[in-house]
DNA sequence: TTAAATGCAAATTTTTTGCGTGATG
DNA sequence: CATCACGCAAAAAATTTGCATTTAA
């Protein structure tokens, strides 16, 4: 993973290399905000724009899975950043890995079919997690943050 | 789809009418912007707020399935409102319905192995389309419009 | 006339960009 | 000393919100 990077040509630094750790030492699928502070806790001067520029350098070597989100930010994976489906709780906004489900389709037949050079796929499904609903009648949880 | 309206008891105002024949007579997947243009070609005072309210309305009664975006503008069909897959065009922005692609594993399926209650799928294929691939090597297109 | 619909403008939020400084090989 | 990393702050872009006004049941 770090070859990846070398092999770019980009440097390793400190930070970069923090940035690295809590990405795969996280299964909770961090947003940038959460990584930035995770980052700051060793590197306290640590700027936003530096996570949003490491990232976009994880992104180009496909070594980061980032998941779009339109009214929240985004999230990214740094575990298994090939395309796999993900649950995400639309209550407390927790995103997990779902190991179950294979998309039937290969990418090979879709393209065959419809003339697309395909390069990513995007599969989630969403729903309210469990715990939400064992809460739910009560009061509203506040979105999770990382521990 | 207007009847659904008036039981929640808004109004089929002629705002509201106009979004949503833009909304179901294209199948290009419209943005709220390319939304707010159409409607304006016959109501030119509409105001954006309108539209993202009324899309709100639709949205709460499961009549328009929006595909969020973080860098750019979320995207609208108003034809299928059910979830279903989606051929994205990394380039021109594109999207098209794909039919061949049934999600192998049924929500219930996943509901019971995983103790979420889901209310909603997501699956996007993106890739180069077709047109954007022979275009390929010269220079860069445009994002589409609505016609 | 009472409530809903709307326009307008400001505010919010996330992400990107420009620029200058500082570290490093 | 030349390049890349980085902080800072401003800029962009999409969406939401507050408020006053119009529309309409």
């Amino acid at each position: 993973m770090r070859a990846s990077l070398a092999e770019k040509g980009v440097a390793l630094t400190p930070r970069r290399a923090k940035l690295l750790e809590v990405l795969v030492a996280s299964d909770r699928h961090p947003s940038v905000g959460e990584i930035h502070e995770e980052v700051r806790r060793y590197f306290p001067s640590t700027s936003l724009a530096t996570i949003y520029n490491t990232i976009e350098l994880l992104k180009e070597t496909g070594q980061v899975l980032e998941i779009e989100f339109s009214g929240a930010a985004n999230r990214y994976d740094g575990r298994i950043p090939q395309a796999h489906p993900h649950l995400i709780c639309v209550e407390c906004e927790k995103i997990e890995d779902l190991e179950m489900v294979e998309p039937s389709e290969p990418l090979e037949a879709i393209s065959a079919a419809t003339g697309y050079r395909l390069v990513n796929r995007r599969t989630d499904y969403y729903g309210v997690c469990p715990q939400c609903q064992a809460r739910e009648g009560g009061q509203q949880q506040a979105p999770q943050s990382l521990p």
